[in-house]
DNA sequence: AGTCAAAGGGCAATATAGTGCACTATTAGG
DNA sequence: CCTAATAGTGCACTATATTGCCCTTTGACT
């Protein structure tokens, strides 16, 4: 799967176990209804600022790791 | 720290390690060199996209991970 | 089948990210 | 100090993400 979209499942897959519409989860973040859609769907290209307002709403947070073991 | 900062050094002190400058970084990576700069310096606002192409290029993933403990 | 809630998507307008260019600033080595 | 390499930035233009509006589709329930 494609990193990007492992990261829109994982939006979903964390909505949904909150419980929340994406109308409720879009303004609580304070991001459109219109890109919280795109995003989840996977179509668009969202800037990291608006990845950040739903991700911080979701309580997930971006960590980066390396490809390779023990590097 | 921000987030956002934390990513940009993490990109920063990446690209150091690996003993690569800005202009190579970006050319491997398929992005102009004024967005890497904005990137590293932590100004602006990256797609998530040209965000993916340095990471890549770096050898580094994005992980979405809980911020609370056991959750 | 009918209804309602939730999600998907087209479109146009606006905001802003991406880019190239030219220049300045900083850093490292001599 | 001088120079060269690397990094930072102002500006203008282009490309595209963001948004609101409105309509369609899907899913769940009765």
């Amino acid at each position: 799967m494609k990193e990007l979209e492992q990261i829109c499942e994982d939006i979903r897959k964390r909505r949904k176990s909150l419980g929340i519409i994406q109308t409720d989860l879009a303004e609580i973040s304070g991001v459109s209804l219109r890109s919280l859609k795109e995003i989840e769907t996977g179509k668009g290209n969202p800037t990291l600022s608006n990845l950040l307002k739903i991700l911080n709403t979701l309580g997930l947070k971006i960590t980066l790791t390396s490809r390779i073991k023990n590097d």
